[in-house]
RNA sequence: GGGCGCGUAGCUCAGCGGAAGAGCACUACCUUGACAUGGUAGGGGUCACAGGUUCGAUCCCUGUCGCGCCCACCA
């Protein structure tokens, strides 16, 4: 027995229990052992993040995938799992850290701190899980993975330690953006630039050779000057020509620095002469390679200035008091430091001018500190080598982005792609696998012992071990090995999330899941991840496995606030997908995010689009009340083919046009285009029309027809339910079960439903607080104990559904989960089709005209056909009950010319008269026909203006040729038709 | 500077070569025995602008104007 109200709250919960009792979602059920797997891996979350719209989109979509396929009879295997997001991850810890005022992460020390972070998992990596549960995400949830598993962390070393030992990994010391507030590295795309309104100021650097002269260099960074090692100006730049080969002398430090010419040196900006300053600047950098040049680094780890004690820095710079006075800037923060040395510089008389100055400056994407180019050793994946395949398997199709426009993008990023730098100055993460030797020589390996014993062999074979600096060179007394010390540093996030398509799959053990599920079939992901994630995960899994990782790439929009601005909590604009599940249950949020993600358009959500489709589950709620009332259940071995009402063949040939639509939206991943077949095909073909004309036959005598009809209203419900699951699991779900236990009671062969009989007792025991504020409390609470009533009296089976049981024709034995997608050969009919279209159409302009003519909506009149011609005479005859419930007529009848005082309408070239004169209004009838003629006039003259043009004739094809002569005769038919209309009515004057 | 995309009904968006569509909002009527989270009917759009291709353009091409995003760039 359905509930008389639609409350999503009281279902999601129970539906989910169920899925889970039956273990619906599992990967390589034994039943489908034989059929073809269908695979996705779930991007992973952040462990300890929670659910944001973004998330609700894509993990929509990749449902509505899973759920279709696996309906379709696929080995569906949903991969899902967490990420363990590094720095997010470390950053909210060492926040808790400071807010609690405990010991800082330095203060306890690595290990203590790990500990803390994996509690802090264990606390809250539950709530992401928990919440994609409340979405209705059918993943194989018994086989959720986590980036810092054992076995993800073994692929991890594994993977890392061979493109070690191919060279595709290595260590090297270069500029990196360097993050001064997190103290570690970070990658190009980690770095975010930020438009900044700052200034130029233009310096004067006395020139060493001639007396007086100068030479003027503009920077946005003023503080760096103390690390300038050159000028250098345009070798065809003839304003610094005599310059060139000469020395400028630093001001402040007295350092003599050459001025050299570099063509990277753009006459056009600044004064044409640009300070050098390799040590920060990725530019100044590799112009210092060119020149030999030395690199001053003037910044510490934390971006304050580091000048006293600093060998290179002082190097070669005089003793002076101008000196000695610029040392006293040692350990000030850089952005105070500039202030201090543009002040400096004014009160020496080099400041030339300041102007301001708009560009853009990097920033963290975490930490929004701006970052510092920074001299380090970093380990880095040659990137540039292992595009080359993925660029390939792009190119020839290997993996197809969708759409396709993605492609563009990025073949452009891979192309011009730079070194990965993947160590982060981190705790929380995979430690990379390297050991140094007391004269820091690298040992790569995935354990200890293994790069113990390479220590061991090598230092073997070397006589002299260096000592270098702050090293123990002792032996390890006990092992007798060389003191060997692991790398500190942990590896980016990403380089694990690389692996994930196959590392979840349990590589590198050579797994049955691999062997099935590798590779996947589609990634579905939002276009912002395409360069950390899926570039990287097409060149890990094809450099590891030899194989693209999925062959699909679908490419979702992002979900934006109203205004089209990215959500984000500092802006504050962020709607909870939580609160609007709340609000309008998963299906309504599930349903809206599906209809509107129209393929290269983002998302602008808007609550009422929501709400409506929310309304439309009441709606589908609804009917199958209606259809559960009237006795319409499910008829084991029911034929929709077998059908000889014309009512019935009419929606078994419109069922079939929608299961088409659907099945081809989502195949061809243009979601909103299934969403809006399903939507249309429920409320306006099922509701509006089938339910409607099937009420007379369902509310009359019982025979035959009734039967079929009751038949036939249960059969398209269930199509509707199977149609409808992808998008809106929960409410189909329950509806299945629920009519199924119907099925039970009307005594058809059905099985039982267990999940319906959980349901009452589930909403019996704890009435949720929701429920009794709705108002409607009191109704549904009398139908719930009818029902229990009802229910006590059947027996309760204690045990799951049987699951997997295909359900060949008996009832519900299964969940409709796992029930089978619609097939519906041979039930196309065009005569029903022409037949119900022409009931349809005629009722639609007698509600048209009614209206328009303002009678009553309880009155009923008498329609007349006229001149009707013999098929819809007997149609009319036929369907006569019909219309007139549905049209609100008293009779039909028919004769050759209207009676006196009827309003007239056109139907399909048919006039049909309403004898109303009580109501007739004569001059607003007029206008009214006028207006009518004046619309066909309008066809006809534009259609006229095609088939005059001779070209129009030769070039266009046959039938849209003929279809305009057709419209023609037609509009040209209904002009006649409001003529004589028109002509009638002054007989009535 | 390089690239991508968008300007269609009041709002949010589909459509993308042969007579302008949806949801929400709006107007009128309807407590009809599934549903007022509803029903019926209706109003509302020179499809940003200008050229071009075509028998035909909201749809293809070029340009202009607005808007957004990505990448690069600290003189």
């Amino acid at each position: 027995m359905i509930e008389k109200t639609y409350q999503p709250a009281d279902i999601e919960s129970r539906i989910s229990a169920a899925w889970e009792a039956a273990q619906a979602f599992r990967a390589g059920r034994p039943e489908r052992r034989d059929a073809k797997p269908y695979c996705l891996v779930i991007p992973p979350p952040n462990v300890t993040g929670s659910l944001h719209m973004g998330h609700a989109l894509n993990n929509t979509l990749q449902d509505i995938l899973c759920r279709f396929e696996r309906m379709r009879g696929r080995d569906v295997l949903w991969q899902p799992g967490t990420d363990h997001a590094g720095i997010a991850t470390q950053m909210v810890v060492e926040r808790q850290l400071l807010e609690r005022q405990q010991p800082s992460r330095r203060d306890m020390g690595r290990e203590k701190f790990l500990e803390r972070v994996w509690a802090w998992k264990a606390e809250s990596g539950g709530t992401i899980v928990n919440q994609l549960k409340r979405l209705g995400a059918s993943c194989d949830w018994s086989r959720e993975r986590f980036t810092m598993d054992e076995g993800l962390s073994r692929a991890v070393l594994r993977v890392f330690v061979s493109l070690y030992n191919d060279g595709l990994v290595y260590r090297d010391k270069r500029l990196v953006n360097w993050d001064p507030t997190l103290l570690t590295a970070i990658s190009d795309l980690e770095v975010q630039q930020v438009e900044v309104r700052g200034h130029l100021w233009y310096i004067r650097y006395p020139v060493e050779e001639l007396p007086d002269a100068y030479i003027t260099v503009a920077t946005t960074r003023p503080e760096t000057m103390l690390g300038d090692t050159a000028v250098a100006v345009h070798p065809e730049d003839e304003r610094y020509a005599e310059f060139v080969g000469r020395h400028a002398v630093l001001p402040l430090v007295g350092r003599r620095i050459p001025i050299i010419a570099d063509d990277y040196s753009d006459p056009e900006k600044g004064t044409g002469a640009v300070k050098i300053t390799p040590a920060h600047d990725f530019n100044d950098f590799e112009v210092g390679r060119r020149h030999h040049l030395a690199q001053i680094n003037v910044l510490d780890t934390e971006g304050n200035l580091d000048l006293a004690g600093n060998s290179a820095f002082l190097e070669g710079v005089p003793q002076s008091a101008e000196l000695d006075e610029t040392l006293k800037l040692h350990g000030v923060d850089r952005f105070i430091a500039r202030k201090t040395i543009v002040a400096r510089l004014e009160a020496a008389g080099v400041l030339e001018k300041i102007e301001p100055h708009t560009h853009m400056v990097p920033h963290g994407d975490r930490s929004g500190t701006v970052i510092e180019p920074f001299l380090t050793d970093q380990w880095y994946v040659d990137a540039k080598a292992l595009a080359v395949h993925a660029i390939d398997a792009v190119r020839d199709g290997r993996t197809v982005f969708v759409p396709k426009n993605w492609e563009k993008t990025y073949f452009e990023w891979m192309e011009k792609i730079q070194p990965w730098c993947i160590s982060r100055q981190l705790w929380w993460g995979h430690q990379i696998p390297a050991w140094y030797g007391p004269d820091g020589k690298v040992f790569v390996a995935e354990t200890e012992e293994e790069a113990v014993a390479r220590a061991l062999a090598y230092y073997a074979e070397t006589e002299m071990i260096t000592p270098i600096e702050g090293r123990d060179m002792a032996l390890d007394p006990e092992r007798r090995t060389p003191f060997l010390i692991r790398d500190e540093d942990v590896l980016d996030t990403w380089f694990s999330s690389a692996l994930w398509p196959f590392s979840t799959l349990g590589w590198p053990e050579e797994t049955e899941e691999l062997k099935r599920y590798y590779p996947t079939d589609v990634l579905v992901t939002g276009f912002d991840i395409i360069f950390f994630w899926v570039a990287r995960m097409m060149m890990m899994g094809l450099h590891v496995m030899e194989k693209v990782p999925f062959h699909t790439v679908y490419i979702h929009a992002l979900v934006r606030d109203e205004r089209g601005a990215k959500m984000s909590k500092s802006k504050g604009n962020v709607i909870d997908p939580l609160d609007l599940i709340d609000a309008y249950g998963a299906d309504a949020l599930r349903f809206t995010l599906a209809a509107m993600a129209a393929q290269g358009r983002d998302i602008k959500l808007a609550k009422s689009r929501v709400e409506g489709y929310r309304n439309f589950a009441t709606k589908l709620w609804n009917a199958c009340r209606f259809a559960e009332m009237n006795g319409c259940a499910a008829v084991p071995g029911f034929d929709p083919r077998s059908a000889t009402e014309t009512l019935n063949r009419w929606i078994a040939h419109e069922t079939v046009h929608a299961v088409r639509e659907v099945t081809e939206g989502i195949e061809a991943y243009r979601f909103n285009d299934a969403a809006a077949a399903v939507y249309r095909f429920v409320w306006n073909v099922y509701c509006d029309w089938y339910l409607e004309l099937a009420k007379p036959v369902l509310l009359g005598p019982d025979g035959a027809a009734k039967a079929e009809t009751r038949a036939m209203v249960a059969w398209v419900r269930d199509e509707i339910l199977k149609l409808l699951h992808p998008f809106m699991p929960f409410v189909t779900e329950e509806l299945w079960a629920v009519t199924a236990s119907a099925d039970a009671d009307g005594a058809m062969e059905a099985t039982p439903a267990p999940v319906s009989q959980k349901k009452g007792a589930a909403s019996r025991a704890k009435p949720s607080g929701k429920a009794s504020k709705t108002g409607s409390r009191s109704a549904s609470a009398k139908s719930t104990a009818k029902s229990t009533a009802k229910r006590s009296a059947e027996s309760e089976p204690a045990d799951p559904p049987p699951s997997g049981n295909g359900g060949a024709g008996a009832g519900r034995a299964t969940l409709l989960a796992l029930a089978s997608w619609p097939d519906l050969p041979g039930l196309e009919n065009a005569d029903a089709e022409a037949e119900i279209g022409w009931v349809i159409d005629l009722i639609t302009a007698i509600r048209s005209v009614r209206t328009e003519t303002n009678v009553p909506s309880a009155a009923q009149l008498p329609l007349v056909l006229i001149g009707a011609s013999a098929s819809s005479r007997e149609r009319a005859e036929r369907w006569a009950e019909f219309i007139n419930r549905l049209a609100r007529l008293s009779a039909i009848s028919f004769a050759d010319t209207p009676p006196r005082g009827a309003v007239q309408l056109v139907m399909r070239g048919e006039v049909v008269a309403l004898p109303l004169a009580e109501f007739i209004d004569i001059p607003a009838e007029r206008a009214r026909l006028t207006k009518e003629q004046a619309k066909a006039d309008a066809d006809i003259a534009r259609v006229d203006a095609k088939l005059g043009n001779p070209d129009f004739l030769a070039r266009a094809p046959e039938e849209v040729v003929e279809g305009e002569r057709e419209k023609r005769e037609e509009a040209l038919a209904r002009h006649e038709k409001f003529a004589e209309a028109l002509e009638r009515l002054k007989g009535v004057e």
